[in-house]
DNA sequence: AGCACTCCTGACACTTTCTGTCAGGAGATT
DNA sequence: AATCTCCTGACAGAAAGTGTCAGGAGTGCT
């Protein structure tokens, strides 16, 4: 048997079964060693399969492997569905994917007819225009912002100098015509706005900030207050605010 | 990537699609040659994936494959938080409550971890200034285009001339700044384009068009092509338009 | 009919991964 | 303490995977 094969039964064995099994008995199942048994154990758990070992005991599926069947309403998909298409529109390239995978995953386990309404949606979220180009990787840079990483980044701003700075990255905005991360800037000591597409360089360190993203959020929020023009008003830094149809593009 | 992660990636790309892909893109996408990519596809149809394969065409999986899919992955949680973030800012506001509650049905399924990624999404989709207002009710005017039926409309155009028309609704357009039904009108015996905030009385009718929603729609698609002026108007439709790379601003 | 596009197969050399064996560590349960 | 079990490392031989090249055949468009 295929080790591809192999890591199907695997799952099944484990998802089959209530009570733990060990390593032998599924070494015996497939017909492979327990040393075999051991590394596909492992790589099904680096690819994000839920199974917990325990010394002692053997091998159990926690729930949440699969995506079990759901119920929405038909509005609900529609909603779904246009979220989906904005994502789609002013996302980053690589965020269409996944969306697409998530909404697709989603309708496999929407009953028969919901599955219609997600494809009849009839809400759609067009978008006129150019979306901004980024030389980094955008992709890149959400994992670092999920994963809590510092970031060394090559930036030009408005202003076009170019600097390196090593930032604490807190959320990013997708906005109209732009895209911007807000983040911690250990050089400047303080929260900066830093637009996707002028980004030049972007490395993703081993490093952490030394708070939690959801504490620097925090912190940042009490200091949009008292400039508070610069998110919620029109006039706010020019590098944050979407750029208006008819506006040159950098 | 390792084969077996292959596999799966392959079938998430074949089910999120609803077209034909070529082995070519399937390659590109996953950064191996075609010849992989067809003993690929060789293996997972040996291993029970309906997979459909045509000269000319390309792949399609067939419906009828029942596995559940793989557990959304952190990264798609994010994105359907950004696309939830996008609909409650940017459509109606019963709109906003409807994607809640669908974002709570699908937290409602997610083993805590992922459900923490939901939670923490660094992902926004802020918005400036404000959003159109409506004197009709946008929920109403929605469950009409969903069920298929005919709208009664008292509209006020860009030259501020009342009408009262009876139109057959195709979609509804969430733009940044406004909201447009596209609706064949029976008055004008076309497609014509309403903003929702200038819709002055809205009265969903019993009687349903002679023609089903899709087929309005794959019309309405062809006739867009042929009125382009129509299109750029500043009360519409321009926004309809799927924006084309590098294609000049309007 | 011709053309472009696509799926599909075979062969071959090269690389990578997989696998079993052996040896040992560490946690859990009895 | 004894036993069961998960887990890791090393190593060498076996197996599978991979890209390149070459060619066949079906599909749809002009």
């Amino acid at each position: 048997m295929a080790r591809s094969d192999r890591l199907m039964t695997l799952t099944q064995a484990l998802r089959r079964r209530r009570h733990p099994v060990t390593a032998a008995t599924l070494a015996e199942e497939t017909a492979v060693s327990e040393r075999t048994i051991y590394r596909d154990i492992a790589s099904l758990q680096a690819s994000g399969v839920p199974i917990r070992g325990e010394a002692g005991i053997g091998y159990v599926l926690e729930s949440g492997f699969d995506l079990p069947p759901l119920m929405l309403t038909a509005e609900e998909c529609e909603a779904m569905m246009l979220g989906a298409r904005f994502v789609r529109q002013r996302g980053d390239a690589a965020l269409g994917r996944v969306i697409d995978d998530a909404i697709a995953k989603i309708e496999a386990v929407l009953p028969e007819n919901l599955r219609l309404s997600m494809r009849e949606a009839s809400l759609y979220a067009p978008v006129f225009g150019t979306m901004p180009s980024e030389v980094i990787s955008v992709e890149e840079l959400r994992r670092a912002v999920r994963d809590n990483r510092k970031i060394r980044l090559r930036y030009r701003d408005l202003s076009e100098r170019e600097t390196t700075r090593v930032v604490w990255p807190v959320l990013l905005g997708y906005f109209e015509r732009t895209r911007g991360l807000v983040a911690f800037c250990e050089m400047r000591n303080d929260f900066r706005h830093f637009r996707t597409d002028r980004m030049l360089e972007l490395e993703v360190l081993e490093s952490r900030p030394p708070r939690r993203r959801a504490v620097l959020l925090k912190e940042w929020e009490k200091t949009r207050d008292s400039c508070e023009h610069a998110i919620t008003g029109v006039d706010g830094p020019a590098d944050l605010r979407p750029a208006r149809p008819g506006s040159p593009k950098s």
